[in-house]
DNA sequence: TTGAAAGCGATACCAA
DNA sequence: TTGGTATCGCTTTCAA
């Protein structure tokens, strides 16, 4: 039962059906074989034991059925739910999805492009963190198709999907003025990356068109974790408690951030949302399932990762008539209110008046 | 600039510098090349854009240097934080670690093995959640070193790193009892998965131990997530409570399941921990950071993921003395008490006696 | 140190 | 339909 499982290859699965390495082949594909052929070499096969070899395939057919989902920080479950939303979409062509970590930097995300640019796989959707020349360089000499979640980049001819983060954020600012509140503050995640400039700039300018006084209190996480949201907020809060006007909302740059910044208020006797109401950005099931839920920005993550897919599949189809044109795709922001800035929960209001054996699995 | 970055092989870089194809070769790689030889393959190789092909070069070599861990849900943070850990371990020998879904069946995963016998990468790390007569064949009859978190199959001859699931569960019961919770439930994922099975199992142990009524209700959720986990607890509670002796514990198989479970009692109006303690298993960060925090047994993730990285890379390198000899590492489960089960959040209250400018990144 | 050539395992072409 | 053979891009002997 475990006879040496050494390396079989296809000729000798041929000698043993006492055929020739072609009618071997393609009787294993089952295309231009008869039956009985098909029969004699299958039957070798599973008696030798033979698996094909990946590397001699993808040698010959250029190509590897891998896509690469490739991001910074995979436990962002953001990412998590893109990372379904892809796989659906290119299982049913036979691609395999295989997540990669690019790392914080935008150097390590350009060896990254570089090292897959190798013939690992067949197309990647990259999601940077950082972007810089060098990077934009492994992008557009990549052999492979490439498309950016997150920023557009159509002045380099790379195919992107966007969304527009700093609309987000003032949807954010909105929604906290109208519920009443005055004095909100930012956790941004590092400025020098895609998503904190734009949010950054998206703050600013809410806080230019809402905020006229323009002293809003903005504390720069170091990355975009719970951990570093519940520091950054533990410093912007305690700062602001000690000031005559305390801040009653916080925009958080994503939902993590927010998770964090809930715990830090926790931490200093501040409920939410009476005391003060937050706000995160991607709208993810965690902070929908977070205590209170967070009222949350939602970027269409699931709809921009099922569009990328949508690209690349069409770039790597061989009969794509245009290879020329660039790739653009955009969603639009949406503000789904919960209870971090006091709006009841649909979910819990939802659970409440259903019956127990309730199937209906929530979200 | 973008001068049709096609197909250059080392061929042509030979060519282009003069050389053999050997001697190009050789200089690309910097060994058994004379300084200027080095020179011109290397300056031929980038004025044509060179990028060597992964599929040659594995399938001359029989490695691509990269580690695949397969996990069934990588929306479980656990096996996020095991990836670092693996990655930790395994990036200094050179080697990428690619993350592949198995999904959620026996069959899935063993798909996924076969499928990646064929050359892919030169490892795996997997952790399945149902195994089966099929799976085990996989592994067995795979031809790469494959190590397996999550149970012990030294019969099978198969690398594993282990813990004890069932001790965890008591743990969780133990101090239940010990902090006065009299009527304890349990929510456990589906019993035909290893930990579901496990940890039914380390609950009925419990039970006949300590609650001798033998009347703990139970509760199964749909799969190891959030989502499962409220559905499950809504009507576990729902249940309990119209009944005179309403629960006041409720321990959960993983802490995706406490959060649920914890959703769930809010919904309710039930307060945790005052009405109802709730523990975990896993000691997640983000179980650590919810509100309440929740108590949890660890279950050595981190460590178990760095051990199974060190198996493989010794049963990678050529010069292993003795294959034969299966590899088997343990390691013990600990609980850390939280607000959950109304212990104090050691994390706030330090946060609490913290200067403001703190740089201490928690956990 | 360098060049020439063999081969890794598979597919695909061209005759038969 | 089948057999024989060239070929994918690379590393690695073996001689020179």
């Amino acid at each position: 039962m475990d006879e040496r499982p050494g390396k079989i290859t296809l000729v000798e699965v041929a000698e043993r059906a006492g055929v020739s390495l072609g009618s071997a082949s393609r009787a294993m594909n089952g295309q231009g074989a008869s039956e009985a052929m098909i029969d004699r070499v299958r039957t070798a096969a599973s008696e030798l034991g033979y698996r094909p070899d990946a590397s001699g395939r993808s040698l010959r057919m250029r190509q590897t059925k891998q896509i690469a989902f490739a991001v910074a920080d995979i436990g962002n479950p953001v990412y998590v739910e893109m990372l379904s939303a892809i796989h659906e979409a290119v299982a049913p062509g036979g691609y395999r999805v295989v997540v990669m970590q690019t790392g914080e930097t935008a150097r390590s995300t350009a060896d990254l492009v570089r090292t897959m640019s190798a013939g690992v796989i067949d197309a990647m959707i990259l999601s940077p963190l950082r972007v810089d020349d060098d990077l934009l360089e492994a992008l557009t000499s990549a052999p492979m198709p490439i498309v950016v979640i997150g920023r557009p980049l159509p002045e380099h001819g790379i195919d992107s999907v966007s969304t527009d983060s700093a609309v987000a954020v003032g949807l954010a600012v909105e929604h906290l003025l109208a519920i009443g509140r005055t004095r909100v503050g930012f956790v941004n995640g590092p400025l020098d990356t895609t998503p904190g400039a734009a949010r950054q700039r998206g703050f600013g300018d809410a806080q230019q068109r809402h905020l006229p006084n323009n002293d809003a209190p903005v504390e720069i996480a170091d990355d975009f974790t719970v951990a570093a949201g519940l520091t950054a907020a533990h410093a912007l809060l305690s700062r602001s408690q000690r000031g005559n006007a305390p801040l009653d909302a916080i925009v958080a740059a994503n939902d993590l951030l927010a998770i964090g910044v809930i715990r830090a208020a926790r931490g200093l006797g501040i409920r939410v949302p009476e005391d003060l109401a937050v706000t995160g950005i991607d709208d993810t099931e965690i902070g929908s399932l977070f205590h209170p839920s967070i009222t949350s920005v939602s970027l269409g993550s699931t709809e921009r990762a099922r569009m990328a897919a949508q690209i690349v599949l069409e770039r790597i189809a061989p009969d794509t008539s245009r290879q020329t044109d660039v790739r653009q795709a955009h969603v639009g922001p949406t503000l789904i209110a919960r209870e971090s800035t006091g709006t009841p929960d649909p979910l819990l209001t939802a659970l409440a008046t259903t019956p127990s054996e309730s199937d209906g699995t929530p979200q």
